[in-house]
DNA sequence: GTGAAAGCGCTAACAG
DNA sequence: CTGTTAGCGCTTTCAC
C-alpha cells in the first residue's frame, strides 16, 4: 500500500528471494513460473500480509477493480422526506454487497458531471447509472469518454442500447391496471413523476395503450418526484375538483400515500369510493391506513443483472439483450373492495 | 486518465509549450512559476478538458481524494425489511453529497476485513465507520494499518478516542423518558438492540441512571436489530406476559412499530393503556396508527461534523473533542394521552 | 523562472 | 523457467 501497511511487492520479493516480477506473476497467476516458486511466494506474501496497491496496479492495468454508482436521488436523500428512499436504499445495499462479492468496490457518485470531476470518478472501471433521463448529461459524459456503463432502466434516447436491466415497467403497469379493473374500477387515473425517464415514460405508454384497448379515456397527471407526499396530496385535491376517478395508480409510493391522505380530506373513502395502488412499494405504502396495494421491486435480482451486464461490457464481451427482472404485486387494503 | 479521456499531462505540456513539471505546478499552485505561464497552462488544460489521473496522482502523493464509508447495516439492506433503513439511507446520502462538495469521493465498503481486501479499500485517505462495536474488527484493522478514521458514535472500547460525532444519545434518552413521565408513565421499559455499540450501551446507561434517580426499577429488554418489526412484536407479547409496563421506549423505529402491533394483538391500547416512543424516527414511526413519537436525528449535521473531523485527522491536525449534534423530538399520537 | 530526471508500486514485455 | 527492464501519469527535488 502506498501509505497503509507499507509492505510492497519489493519486500515480498526480497523475503522470498525472487524478483519482483516473479511475485507479481505468482500472485496474479500469470506468466510462466514453477509451481514450487508460485506457492512459496504466495506463502511469503500471506505471511507478510501483503496486499497489492490497487492504485499502482490500476495505473498499470488501467482497471482499478471499482465501479461507480450514479444515484441521482442521492441528492434528495438529505431531505426529510425524500422520494423513494426505500427502494433506493435497498438498491444501494444490494448492489454494493453483490459487487463486493465479485471483488469490485463501489464508489458513490452523486454528480459525475461536475467540474472538476470527483477524484477517481473518471478512472473507474465502469458505471451503473440509475434511470437515465432524456438527454442525460451523465450518460453523455460516459459515452464521450468511452467508459463502460449500464443503466437501471432503458435509456429513452437510445432504443438500440441494450445494456440495461430493470423491472418490467409496462408489465407492472398492466398488472396493476388489470387488478383495479377486476375490482370494479371504471375510471383509472395515472399519476406519474415529472422526470423524463423510462420508469415514467414507459408506464404512461403502457397505461395509454391499456386504456385505448378498453376504450377508456386516459387521465394522466404529473407530480414532481421531489414533492413527495405533499405533491400527492395536492394532486388528490385537484382530481377531486375535476371529479375524482374511482381508482388512481401512483407510480411513486410517496405520491400514493399523499393521494390517500388528500382524498380522505375530501371525504373520498378508500377503497370504497376510490381505490389507490402504487408501482413502487415502500414503508409508506405498507403502513398507511388502509395499506396501499403495491408492486415490490426485486432490487437484488436487478443488481445482479446489472453487475453481470457491466462486467460483460468491461471485459468487452458482446452485449446481448436487456434483462427484465420480476416484481411481485401485493394487493392490500386500498384496493380491497367487495363489488 | 489512465484509460478514459486520454489527455495526459504530457499532452497539455506539449500544447502549452512547457514542460510537464510546469503543468503540474501550474495546476496545483505549487512551485515557482510566473503568473503568465500559470494562467496560460490553466487555459490550455481547461480547453483540452484535462483532468489529472487520480490514480497516478494518488500513487505519488499517497492520497487519492476518496474516503471509505463503512456501513455495517448495508448488509442488512438487502432484506426486505431492514433495520433503520431510513436513517442510514439519509446518512449515506448526506455524507456523500457533502463529501463531494469538499472534493472527496466516497467509497462504500460493506466489509473491510474480508480477505482479500476490496480493491482501493486500503488506499483510501480515511474512513468513516458507523457505530463501532465492542472489539470492532474494522476499527482494529484501521488502527493497525494507521489509516485515519472517525466514527459515528463513540468507540465503546476507546474512552480516550475523540474523533467521533453523534447525536447525543443519553440526552435523547432522557428527553424521551421525561416526556413519557410527564404524560403519566410510571413504569417505563427500554427495548434496545443487541449489538454492543454506543447507541445501545449509552442509551441503556442513561435509562438506568434516569430510573435510579427516580427510584424506579429498570426493565431492559434486547431485540436483535435484524429482527425488525417481528422482533418488536414478539417482545410485545413477552412484555404482556410479564405484565406490561405502561410505556416502552424502543431505540429502533422498527422495533417500535412491531411493539405497537404486538400490543394491539394483546388488546393493549396505545396510548391509552401503554405509550410507545422511539429514539430513531422512520417512516414506520410516522405512518403507524397511531403515529409513534420519535426523535428525528440530524444526519446532515452529523455528516458535516464527521467530515470535518476526518479531514483534520487526514491533515494531521490535532483532535479536539467529539461533536454532539442535535436531534428533535416529535411527540405524536402514541404518547398523546390526557391523564 | 523553468526543465530534466527520478521514482511512487506495480505489470508485462523482453532477454537470459 | 527466471530475472531485468521499461514504463503507466503524475509530483517533486534539483540543476540550469
Amino acid at each position: 500500500m502506498a501509505r497503509a501497511g507499507g509492505v510492497t511487492i519489493r519486500d515480498v520479493a526480497k523475503r522470498a528471494g525472487v524478483s519482483i516480477a516473479a511475485v507479481s506473476m505468482a500472485l496474479n497467476g500469470t506468466g510462466t513460473l514453477s509451481a514450487a516458486t508460485r506457492t512459496r511466494v504466495r506463502e511469503v506474501a500471506d505471511e507478510m500480509e501483503y496486499q497489492a496497491d490497487a492504485l499502482a496496479r490500476g495505473l498499470r492495468r488501467s482497471s482499478v477493480g471499482a465501479i461507480g454508482l450514479v444515484i441521482r436521488s442521492l441528492d434528495l436523500l438529505g431531505d426529510y422526506a425524500p422520494a423513494g428512499v426505500d427502494v433506493f436504499a435497498r438498491f444501494i445495499g444490494d448492489l454494493s454487497s453483490q459487487a463486493m462479492a465479485r471483488g469490485l468496490s463501489v464508489m458513490l457518485v452523486p454528480d459525475l458531471t461536475r467540474r472538476p470531476a470527483p477524484p477517481l470518478a473518471l478512472g473507474l472501471d465502469g458505471y451503473v447509472v440509475d434511470l437515465p433521463t432524456v438527454d442525460d448529461p451523465v450518460v453523455r459524459l460516459l459515452e464521450r469518454r468511452g467508459i463502460p456503463y449500464v443503466t437501471l432502466g432503458r435509456d429513452p434516447d437510445r432504443p438500440g442500447f441494450t445494456d440495461w436491466a430493470s423491472e418490467d415497467g409496462p408489465a407492472i403497469t398492466r398488472r396493476v391496471l388489470d387488478h383495479l379493473a377486476a375490482r370494479g374500477a371504471r375510471c383509472i387515473a395515472l399519476v406519474r413523476g415529472t422526470v423524463p425517464n423510462a420508469w415514467n415514460l414507459d408506464a404512461e405508454a403502457a397505461y395509454r395503450s391499456w386504456s385505448a384497448s378498453r376504450g377508456a379515456a386516459p387521465i394522466v397527471r404529473e407530480v414532481a418526484e421531489g414533492d413527495g407526499e405533499a405533491g400527492g396530496r395536492s394532486m388528490a385535491h385537484r382530481l377531486a375538483d375535476e371529479g375524482a376517478p374511482d381508482a388512481v395508480l401512483c407510480l411513486t409510493g410517496r405520491h400514493a400515500a399523499g393521494m390517500l391522505a388528500g382524498l380522505a380530506e375530501r371525504g373520498i373513502r378508500v377503497p370504497h369510493d376510490a381505490m389507490i395502488a402504487t408501482a413502487s412499494d415502500s414503508e409508506h405504502a405498507r403502513h398507511s391506513r388502509p395499506a396501499i396495494s403495491a408492486v415490490e421491486l426485486d432490487t437484488a435480482a436487478t443488481s445482479a443483472a446489472l453487475l453481470d451486464l457491466l462486467q460483460a461490457r468491461i471485459d468487452g464481451r458482446p452485449s446481448v439483450a436487456p434483462v427484465l427482472t420480476g416484481a411481485r404485486f401485493h394487493p392490500r387494503g386500498s384496493t380491497r373492495r367487495r363489488d
